[in-house]
DNA sequence: CATGAAGGTTCTAGCCACTATAAGGTCAAG
DNA sequence: CTTGACCTTATAGTGGCTAGAACCTTCATG
């Protein structure tokens, strides 16, 4: 019950940005406050939760849109949850694909490192493979 | 000996978009070339071996700013290589340090994909982590 | 030599998810 | 009543392009 608080406290409750919480609310991704006769927001528990749910499903790596929808669908308890899995699996083979490209990258920077014993850029293995 | 060619042609060449190698220029990783009177670009060997070297620096990952310092490296024979293997170190570092935040994201997905069985939002174990 | 299609030119705006800066207004404590 | 921390909006910038508009050039045809 921590009542009203302006949006630096919110930002300091959920270790986000004030400018991040601006833009969630200009994204559509929490809707706009009250204000104090000066203009303040005041956020309440209900925009922490949200803010908290946000910042847990960007960790996931997922899009704001897709956050956007998570939020959407979190708020009809008795809707299906296809759309919340296929958002989530989506984002699961994204990463394992991801995932694939940097081990191939990994590889290549690896052996480029290893290639190169030379002094000068002449005789640079690395500048050779880059130039062909 | 292709002599000289247009954009279009360059583009073709190396599987790059012509608005790309105008960025390119405009970004200073090719300078700007010989132009027919119509104002054409004209392109030479030159800046094809340019843009190949750029396309397989992209190809590993690399910013911009890295692949034109590495170009400004590769025009001077006789500097030592440092740099160069600095480069390619810090990219291999970037690269393995992703690999395990994503590798950690894909344990994360695959636990809460794995997780619902639910057919409602209502008892979603996903809606359910991401809500605390 | 005229025409028309294909391809070139510059400029502006948009993408994502913020970050940074400026110029100003509000709030609470002392 | 002043101070200083905090808030407000607006604007521009990040990276590496992509998309679109409005216009101009080139070159192979008829």
């Amino acid at each position: 019950m921590s009542g009203q608080i302006t949006i630096g406290r919110l930002a300091k409750a959920t270790d986000t940005k004030a400018v991040t919480i601006r833009y969630y609310e200009s994204a559509g991704l929490i809707s706009p406050v009250n204000r104090t006769q000066g203009g303040y927001r005041l956020y309440t528990d209900r925009e922490k939760d949200r803010l908290l749910f946000i910042k847990r499903a960007r960790q996931l790596g997922l899009s704001l849109e897709d956050v956007k929808s998570l939020l959407g669908l979190a708020d009809d308890e008795n809707a299906p949850c296809e759309q919340v899995d296929s958002i989530i699996h989506e984002q699961l083979e994204r990463v394992r694909s991801r995932v694939r490209d940097l081990l191939k990258l990994e590889q290549e920077l690896g052996r480029l490192e290893r290639g190169c014993k030379a002094e000068t850029i002449g005789e640079c293995k690395i500048i050779e493979s880059l130039s062909r």
